[in-house]
RNA sequence: GCGCCUGUAGCUCAGUGGAUUAGAGCAUCGGACUUCGGAUCCGAGUGUCGGGGGUUCGAGUCCCUCCAGGCGCGCCA
């Protein structure tokens, strides 16, 4: 992590100027809005306070007191600015030897030694068909799962299914009636998701089934045969189509374990809460009063004596608990589920749950206008096909060109770009907006996209491929004390990766790492549009070098958020 | 009615615990190298950072208030 280590040695050359100070606040770390004012900065304001001096001096006392450290080739103070200019020659070594080094580690800060992360996405809900509204958790749990893993998190993956509640009893009772047993083997996702709009519809007309509903799933929780054996069929026909889907995304988890698997535990989980002495009766239901945090109160079994979400997630996460002792337990789901997440850690407050702490809603916006304008869903893999087609046409042109020398395979190259665009759309922004549902803006191929990421790193390959250059070869760093700005700008965002990818971590957030890796490939494609690098002469040892650091990040990067680098494209 | 979230360029969005001149992409217009791939690069223009108040030497960023939109608010998950 090339950029920290140049932010510790200013922080430890203020921490040397001012030894009465207990603790230098990392704030004082900037950069300066321009890069031709320098690399790295440091503001005096934050110790202005502690020193009762004012910001100005301050910065002159730093700025005498960094003149000549090793690394900087420049200190230049402006006002209460101290603006530093890495050396080049340093920053190319220490650049350049750590992404040699680290290879398939290079910008993976060591963040979570010892530490547990349950990570808890995707969770469609079976029998029904899996919606561009999955994707996102799915896209985003996926590549936080990566993340956390990367940066030395011992990391579980748990796909929570959406298996067990009343709906399955409405799915019961209407297999009961209409069972055919062709069109449930011919496409079983669809035919159970048609049954069900079905008789919601006619649900709200007729209160005969919505009895045999709720019969159907008291059935189902007592364990009834038939009930069951059914249910499970179902469930391991919806698994198998999703199984599919998760292939195509490159996603698996550790655990597949849906809200059945907590049922057992229910009455457990009951116990544990009436002892606490905060389960009511309230018009023959089981809740939680939690007035005193101004919430409405938990629901955690209906009148008919049937589980409900709330205490499905209370045993969920009392058996997370249990077996895995997680220091933190991510629960990416989406927005609305808000109220949710606060009365599911409020209550497990009130029970003296110190882990509960650990619990954080990952939650993101959803996606408007996702519906045909018949007001059918739009299946996941619709857009999957589409995008793949969309960039088929490309690749095609790409290869009549002759762009794409050798034996490639069209087919696989299109789905990957297509799935770098879908996949790439989906997390470069902060989660918490909604995203409008847009063909052109999801599929998009330029600009600040995931295929722009991936020409950029194919552009690498290009190089290396046609220079013979796969390995590192010797090459005399000393060269970058005649650096271009182009030089130095790519440099600096090479040494920046793991400062995204500790954002990234720190907040959940993988758009941190989206924007880097775009502003990499920005600065890449800049440098490669000024730099010839084969037979550049006694540059092209050291320009080799800097090409196989960024396809190195690059392609680290890429495969954190799930998006394959490719060589051709 | 109450609660949570969002509001930055025509559109979609970045903008680290306040700090040097608010940035990208798309779209529009104009341009680029006979050498490593034009899914690229360069240039141009547009901002009451939703409105108003406050704290501060300094606010897109913190506080209050209003407006607009979205989402929630016990027997769906």
């Amino acid at each position: 992590m090339p950029m920290r280590r140049f932010q510790e040695a200013l922080l430890g050359q203020v921490r040397q100027t001012f030894p009465e100070l207990a603790e230098i606040p990392e704030q004082i770390l900037t950069v300066p809005p321009d890069p031709a004012m320098g690399d790295l900065c440091l503001q005096a304001f934050p110790l202005a306070k502690a020193l009762r001096r004012p910001p100005q001096q301050i910065a002159e006392e730093i700025a005498t007191g960094a003149a000549g450290l090793p690394g900087f080739s420049k200190v230049d103070q402006q006002g209460p600015y101290v603006n530093f200019f890495l050396d080049p020659v340093a920053l190319a070594k220490a650049v350049l030897g750590e992404a040699a080094e680290r290879g398939e580690a290079y910008g993976n800060p060591e963040l979570g030694a010892g530490q547990t992360v349950v990570v808890d996405y995707s969770s469609p809900n079976i029998a029904k068909p899996f919606g561009i509204g999955h994707l996102r958790s799915t896209v985003i749990g996926a590549a936080l799962y990566r993340l956390y893993r990367a940066t030395g998190y011992r990391v579980v993956g748990i796909n929570h299914l959406g298996d067990w509640g009343t709906q399955f009893g409405l799915l019961l009772a209407a297999c009961e009636d209409e069972g055919d047993e062709a069109a449930l083997e011919a496409d079983p996702v669809e035919y159970c998701y048609r049954l069900y709009v079905d008789y919601s519809k006619r649900r709200d007309h007729d209160v005969t089934i919505a009895d045999r509903a709720r019969q159907w799933f008291k059935r189902l929780e007592a364990g009834d045969q038939a009930a069951v054996v059914l249910w499970t069929r179902i469930r391991e026909l919806s698994l198998r189509e999703f199984d599919q889907v998760y292939g195509r995304l490159g996603v698996s988890f550790d655990y597949v374990r849906g809200e059945s698997y907590y049922n057992q535990r229910l009455e457990a989980t009951l116990e544990v809460v009436r002892e606490a002495g905060l389960l009511q009766e309230d018009a023959g239901a089981l809740i939680v009063d939690l007035s005193d945090l101004d919430m409405p109160p938990g629901l955690l079994a209906k009148s008919d004596g049937a589980s409900t979400y709330l205490l499905r997630d209370l045993a969920a996460a009392m058996s997370r608990a249990e077996d895995f002792s997680f220091d933190r337990c991510l629960y990416v789901i989406g927005s609305p589920q808000a109220l949710h997440m606060q009365q599911l850690r409020a209550v497990l407050a009130k029970l003296g749950c110190p882990w509960a702490e650990g619990m954080v809603h990952v939650n993101f916006g959803h996606i408007l206008g996702m519906k045909t304008r018949e007001g059918n869903l739009i299946f996941l893999n619709q857009v999957l096909d589409e995008a793949a087609q969309r960039s088929r046409a490309k690749v095609e042109e790409n290869q009549q060109r002759g762009w794409t020398e050798g034996d490639i395979d069209v087919l696989a190259i299109a789905e990957a770009v297509g799935l770098g665009a879908i996949i790439f759309n989906d997390l470069k922004q902060n989660r918490v907006h909604d995203i409008t549902f847009d063909w052109d803006r999801m599929l998009n191929f330029d600009g600040d996209s995931g295929p722009y990421l991936q020409y950029a790193y194919s552009r690498t390959g290009g190089i290396l491929r046609k220079g013979e250059c796969e390995v590192v070869a010797e090459y005399d760093a000393g060269a970058f004390a005649q650096a271009s700005e182009h030089d130095r700008a790519l440099l600096v965002a090479l040494a920046n990766m793991s400062l995204a990818v500790e954002r990234s971590v720190v907040d959940n957030a993988p758009h941190h790492l989206c924007q880097y890796l775009l502003e990499l490939a920005t600065m890449f494609s800049r440098w490669y549009t000024n730099h010839q690098v084969l037979g550049s002469g006694e540059w092209e040892a050291p320009r080799l070098a800097v090409v196989h650091a960024v396809r190195q990040a690059l392609g680290n990067g890429l495969r954190l958020l799930g998006i394959t680098p490719l060589e051709r494209m």
